[in-house]
DNA sequence: GATGAATGAGCTTTCATTCAT
DNA sequence: AATGAATGAAAGCTCATTCAT
């Protein structure tokens, strides 16, 4: 009798809402749309959500948590910095084209509406599951002498700027090549970028 | 007796229009709002732009040429490569600082607005005079040896997503230093990934 | 306890702007004067109608398929081909009397708001409940040969300008009687241009 | 050095504004566009007529004397009334497609915009050039016994009621013939229908 | 006479959110 | 939990008319 759980309802209205917000935007997307492609009532949508700046909140520490639990795996393994670099570019470079919603998502929405996420999300509060995971990385391949040692931020900006600079042209059509044919030149860039010197 | 000049006019809206834009958001920053900020009457602004859009598209070429201005003149500078680097990120950061107005608009506006810009600005349009003067960079630096021969959009997703990081950071208060701060080292990130090697 | 049900409201707007729309003209008549006149808010008007234009068509739609089988009771009535000519005048008057409205949207705005119904009524589509009853009406006179055998649009054009430019008159205030008062004399007239020879 | 007098402007403004009304409408026409197509300003057109609703007013008054002249030309002639019908409908049917514009303002726009005309236009004043002759005929075809003496607004609304149905018809490109090929047969119908019995 | 920038009220339409059922 | 009709403020945009030059 396979009932539908609250929990399962809630997903799918993140799964619908991501989708919609990547593709059309925040504001051009209507929480109508998200009802309808959910296969539920505006009203119900309430019951879940209490307003439509709560589910972009939610939905951003969905990917952060979804992202930093991906490069979390990758810390994890045994193998040299330069290779998780590699690992990365190709985690993220995968999801653009997997999933490309989570990625656009922070691109688009979270990048850019400001007054949406400032209000609970200040600094880096929605984001940090991500980015605590990124300073891992980055205190262990200095730890290891593998990466200069240098200010965070100034690595970090490189390395997502990097990466969501090349997904933007990438969703813009402009690239000549796949994602994925990028994945060497760039690990590279990082890693020369990086390394101790 | 002073009299205010179309131009004038139109300048005065393109400057009030890219502050509240960068501000607050497209669709956030209404007519009303920018008509205010000119000190004109709603209808009157639609004797300079005839919409919305059309602004946004005029604004998006407005700073992409001002931009591609800068960087012709650093081009034209009879200076290393490297320097270059140091310059082209000094000047933008200072862009940052002084004219944030622009640089976020790029970042906030145009990086975000698919919907807005898709008819017109289509690929790199709107955005030409500004990409165009970074080819030329990439390609000198080539030429003389001094920058390793890759991809041009391998080597642009680095320079531009990489400053775009950064004053994303510096934007949401997040950077404990100011940007002048960061300069060096991410004049040296970008030299080193992208020197020949 | 008697709800209002999605139809009543609709049949409620329907009312109402033709009414409005009759009175004072299609551009004259806002959305906000509709919604008043319905007891409900602006934003719900377009939960039943999707834009003005869309109801205008509904509308002429409506009043064509009222007029249509008013028209059809008498086609069907077991009576000359003359007495249906009077029975069609005074059905006609009688409702330019009573129901004003509907003679009057069908002459104020559908003859003269071509823009509103080019797309989408383009030659008799949104009229045709009605012109096929007097299609039927000139069919049943030439066979029974009470008619003369001509074009139909020379006989159609006759009936149907006739009586318009005379509801026109009496709409305009001009005619000196009761539109009642004409029946017979045009009845009369209609018959003689008619009339098989 | 043919200076353009105050006379030819106001032509000018006359006949671009017939033009422009009768093809889009009252309402759907702008000043700005009367005044470009005249090839003058917005603010001098001002000059010319003080308001959109007096230069309307104007219209009428124009087209309804010079269709007066043509139907008192008729008239005149020494003729038979069958015949005079028979010229008006040539020349009514002539002027819809020579100058289309005339025929298509009395039908589009002052017999469905009462609100324009309602000030200074009551009854048939601004129309009685035209009326006044229409008079003159029935009256004349009475005295000589060739028509039925019968209420003048029965027959004139037979008589133009017919005309405009068919020029109606003619301008929605629903007549399957041009408007040239029904003169016989209207002009028969309306003798049928007027002639002394 | 001629210009056209300027005004501002008012229009159609949208949408987050509520709430009676 | 679920529905969706209802609200109403506010958005983008238009246009007759004015008036300083």
């Amino acid at each position: 009798m396979a009932r539908i759980t609250k929990e399962e309802r809630k997903n799918g209205i993140i799964s619908a809402a991501l989708k919609l917000f990547s593709e059309k935007g925040f504001y051009i997307t209507t929480i109508p749309d998200i009802a309808e492609k959910v296969g539920m009532s505006v009203g119900n949508f309430y019951n879940y959500f209490t307003s439509k700046d709560i589910l972009a909140k939610e939905l951003l520490i969905y990917i952060s948590t979804y992202l930093g639990e991906n490069i979390r795996d990758i810390n994890e393994r045994d193998i040299s910095t330069q290779e998780k670099i590699y690992e990365i570019v190709s985690m993220y470079f995968n999801m653009a084209e997997e999933k490309p919603e989570m990625i656009e998502y922070f691109l688009r929405v979270y990048l850019s509406n400001r007054e949406v996420f400032s209000e609970g999300c200040e600094g880096m509060l929605c984001v940090s599951p991500f980015v605590t995971e990124m300073m891992m990385f980055f205190d262990d391949g200095v730890a290891s002498s593998e990466l200069h040692d240098q200010d965070f931020f100034s690595a970090f900006g490189l390395f997502m700027g990097y990466l969501g600079g090349m997904v933007f042209l990438f969703g813009e059509k402009i690239l000549p090549q796949p994602l994925e044919w990028y994945k060497e030149s760039i690990s590279q860039n990082i890693y020369n970028a990086l390394k101790s010197r």
